[in-house]
DNA sequence: TTTTATGATTAGGCGTCCCTAACTAGAAAC
DNA sequence: GTTTCTAGTTAGGGACGCCTAATCATAAAA
């Protein structure tokens, strides 16, 4: 499975409702981004036998190793952008949702010269 | 037709590619993505059924008026990003080849903000 | 003028990621 | 201990945007 997007936006909602419960089942995922059931139960099933996910006999999803690296990797660039969205003045729920977007698509390269840029523009 | 993520591609691409030369046909179109040439004819068939280019007798491909508002509105963006890209340190091809896939994701909103912020930190 | 090369089209297919409808299993409420 | 509610699953479907293979039309070359 190469790691598409959607999965990415998955895996990093899983970190983020992990950290506001202490735990995450696929209907909380339903809550999160809108989507029917049967939708997040096909892809947790997917992440799961993609070993991105663990899912315990309670039905509680918990991120593996894999999966976590990508969630905190997602994470980051998302509260990078935000933030730097903010900064260049834009309203914090438009920055929210184009950092939610933008975050897929800017490379490592970019991504890090961007946070180097602002470490020494401010 | 709600003009999607590829529709603008191709609409930038025919603009660029008008600005290189005299007319632009499908088989060019193809050279510049490397898509096959079945692809783009049924895309181009879809974006003259809903007005955003013509084809001539001689498959010249023309962008109407608001095919060409789109196009000149994600060029503008295209070339804003990757200079902006390229200021904060990104390779060139990096920075365009990001820009490209970036330019879609950003609203109107954060993207005036950023031209703002750029003119002032400069 | 027949052949060949180039460009466009049609048909059929596939991966991604969403949907609804119908069903199943377990937990809560009566 | 049934009924009801909640959560998860399976089956089937659809839009988007790419593909190959086969066909068709026209322009260039032999």
């Amino acid at each position: 499975m190469k790691i598409q997007e959607s999965a990415q936006d998955y895996l990093e909602a899983i970190l983020i409702l992990s950290k506001q419960q202490e735990y995450v089942r696929a209907t909380d995922i339903c809550g999160y981004f809108g989507y029917a059931r049967a939708t997040v139960s096909v892809f947790i099933k997917q992440l799961k036998e993609n070993g991105y996910v663990t899912v315990s006999e309670h039905n509680h999803i918990r991120l593996t190793k894999e999966g976590l690296a990508i969630a905190e990797e997602m994470y980051e660039r998302h509260t990078f952008l935000s933030d730097m969205f903010i900064q260049m003045g834009v309203t914090e729920e438009v920055a929210r949702e184009d950092a939610c977007r933008v975050e897929h698509y800017v490379s490592k390269e970019t991504f890090e010269a961007m946070k180097k840029y602002f470490r020494e523009h401010q």
